[in-house]
DNA sequence: CCCGGCGTTCAAATTAAATTGAACCCAATA
DNA sequence: TATTGGGTTCAATTTAATTTGAACGCCGGG
């Protein structure tokens, strides 16, 4: 009795092991979503991808909105922006933040409870 | 000049800082947010999600599946079943896991390249 | 009852991420 | 060109997450 029949019937249908390897995604897929999961795994980066989500904005009024010091802030952002969530564009003295095409898409999704 | 026009005239529109906030979720989903993401985070447990999305299994037919040590492994299941990813079923010896349907849902939003 | 397989738990060590404050760069303005 | 405001960068520290291996608990079969 190697493993319980019920895993062991559906893994038959399935090619087994390896056949179920094949159907994981390849090591670069699954780095890509872990690295977006990872910038957004941080309640203060979510907070500002949010406020982002309403309208592009300068530093200035992020770290108002957060309440942070600002190279934490700094730090926060870069974190978003090498994920490729956010871009800044810089506008005279002010740089303004905005999503990215990928950051509107995960703005998107919700995870309500009991889901 | 205080901020960007840019900026500030969209800021009015939505009642300038306090009203944006206003327009943010509260720290309760921010957070839930945050630990659904961080469990989301590392390759192994995304392996791991990828693999129960295909069938329910055994922990020994997942140790197979990623080949890592089983302290380790159990380990992360422990995170996953933390952030209501998965549950397992206790089947004879054997404990078998599945994804939660809110597991399920993480499952089905994707992150494709230049989006 | 004892033993082996399956999986978890624990504490110690390692590694990774976040925080802090000072120094710095750049653009605008006097 | 000196100065100020807006942001970033750097190195040092702190904190959090992960890894490792040994010990443990549980269930089922001799």
């Amino acid at each position: 009795m190697p493993i319980p029949q019920e895993v062991s019937d559906s893994l038959e249908a399935v090619g087994g092991v390896p056949g179920l390897l094949g159907r994981l995604p390849g090591p670069a897929e699954v780095e890509r979503a872990s690295r977006i999961h990872h910038a957004l795994s941080e309640p203060l980066r979510l907070r500002i991808l949010h406020a982002l989500a309403v309208q592009p904005l300068c530093v200035c009024v992020i770290q108002e909105i957060v309440g942070i010091a600002d190279s934490k802030l700094s730090y926060h952002l870069n974190q978003l922006k090498k994920a490729g969530l956010i871009e800044g564009e810089q506008q005279g003295s002010w740089i303004i933040y905005h999503l990215t095409p990928l950051g509107e898409r995960c703005m998107g999704v919700r995870y309500p409870p009991r889901g």
